[in-house]
DNA sequence: CGCGGCAATTGACATTTGTCAAGTGGCGAA
DNA sequence: TTCGCCACTTGACAAATGTCAATTGCCGCG
């Protein structure tokens, strides 16, 4: 692993706080993997071992029931994933799988637990970023059971504008993806943007406008409670 | 409160393994309080003042956006709610009242950051609790995204009918309730009900009968992924 | 015992979402 | 540049879910 990878690394939530042995030691163990896109990275059911994250690229995490599959979320540079499971060393409920080609620092999860003995300020850092995460699958939770399908799409639009600082905006992955992550099939999503085109939203190939944004807005009613970054 | 209450408390896994003056301590400055049934405990958007401990009744996590309004999970005893919120000292995601005669267990948010700081142990059990309650709401998005209404009330009954090791089950609350928690209208629910007589769930009231667990399974197809209790 | 109130059910209909099939169009490789 | 692949779109239809209104039926109170 380069020096800066090892300080972006650093720099994150979860490991700003620790003390540097403790850093130190997890990066030791790491192994930093290269991917190419489309790789399965984990397995739904399979066992907890390494705390995984994303350095370069894109990591999808999706869910299956039978033959059918849902995107839960997309990991970018620098997050973290299934962090829930390696702590308390059960399966997990989520699959992963590059999107793009990807860089990936994986850290034993026996590491981690130890780490969490030892430097007091990991755990409590440890237990921001769980609490992080609980809200935010209670908030796609709430999201998925009081909103449309354009609804979604209209708030998540917003909200990617408001990170962009624009009005246009350009999207990070395909449709097909953001449909599933969305909790739809592609063709509800084409409908979905045809929808909100009477509320100002013209797309052109991965390029969205917002034309108004106070508009898509009255119909989107954005909620802290429900779209927030948390 | 009285002792025996206290030591149930003292018995979930929360506080199980704290050291025994963090254990007085929390509970010295707690409020217990009782509640009518309907009452609103707590409201979305306020600031998390307080660990709820449910230590009688029942109460009803629910959340709203606009008009709309989805039950989220009930509380029963012995139980906690909104840990996330207290340890980040952010703002409540989700309401809460009372379904039933209630006393709740209300220790200030402040105290229990304050115990995390001091008992170790205690910090290990906060960090194996959030991580739970996590997974539970990443199962349920799971259930809604890739099931639909008539699946999840299949799969509702057969855990219930596990936990009570008996084809007979007992609602422990209105279906009207039910119907929220599932994410579905009360006309919905019914119509599930009506799909589900094919597969020998029969009901009287509150009393519904599984008479074929095997066939009711094989429609709903259980998944420890989705539904275990975690 | 009868009545009132309310949860639950049922039917009719509207909306949302999914499925299947047939285009359409953009982008990379030859 | 042209071709072909593949993501995306569109239309037609089906399934799931929501809405509205009427009815049923249970339960507790008088």
């Amino acid at each position: 692993m380069r020096p800066d990878d090892a300080a972006v690394i650093r720099s994150l939530p979860l490991f700003a706080d620790a003390r540097e042995e403790t850093f130190a030691e997890l990066v030791r163990t790491a192994f930093l993997q290269r991917f190419p896109p489309g790789v399965t990275l984990i397995n739904e059911n399979d066992e907890a071992d390494f705390l995984h994250v994303v350095v370069e690229g894109q990591v999808e995490l999706f869910a299956t029931f039978g033959e059918r599959e849902t995107t839960m979320s997309i990991v970018e540079p620098v997050g973290t994933f299934i962090l829930a499971a390696v702590l308390n060393a059960r399966i997990y409920l989520q699959s992963a799988r590059t999107l793009q080609k990807s860089q990936v620092l994986m850290i034993p999860a026996e590491k981690v637990r130890d780490a969490m003995g030892t430097d007091a300020a990991f755990t409590r850092a440890v237990v921001t970023e769980l609490a992080r995460g609980y809200r935010r699958a209670v908030k796609e939770v709430k999201g998925q059971k009081l909103r449309t399908g354009a609804e979604r799409l209209a708030n998540w639009l917003l909200q990617r504008a408001e990170a962009e600082g624009a009005g246009r905006i350009t999207l990070p992955f395909e449709k097909r993806v953001l449909s599933s992550l969305l909790g739809m099939t592609p063709e509800n999503l084409s409908r979905a943007f045809a929808v909100l085109k009477t509320h100002g939203v013209t797309s052109r190939g991965a390029v969205i406008t917002l034309a108004d944004r106070a508009a898509l807005a009255a119909f989107a009613r954005p909620d802290p409670l429900i779209d927030g970054p948390e």
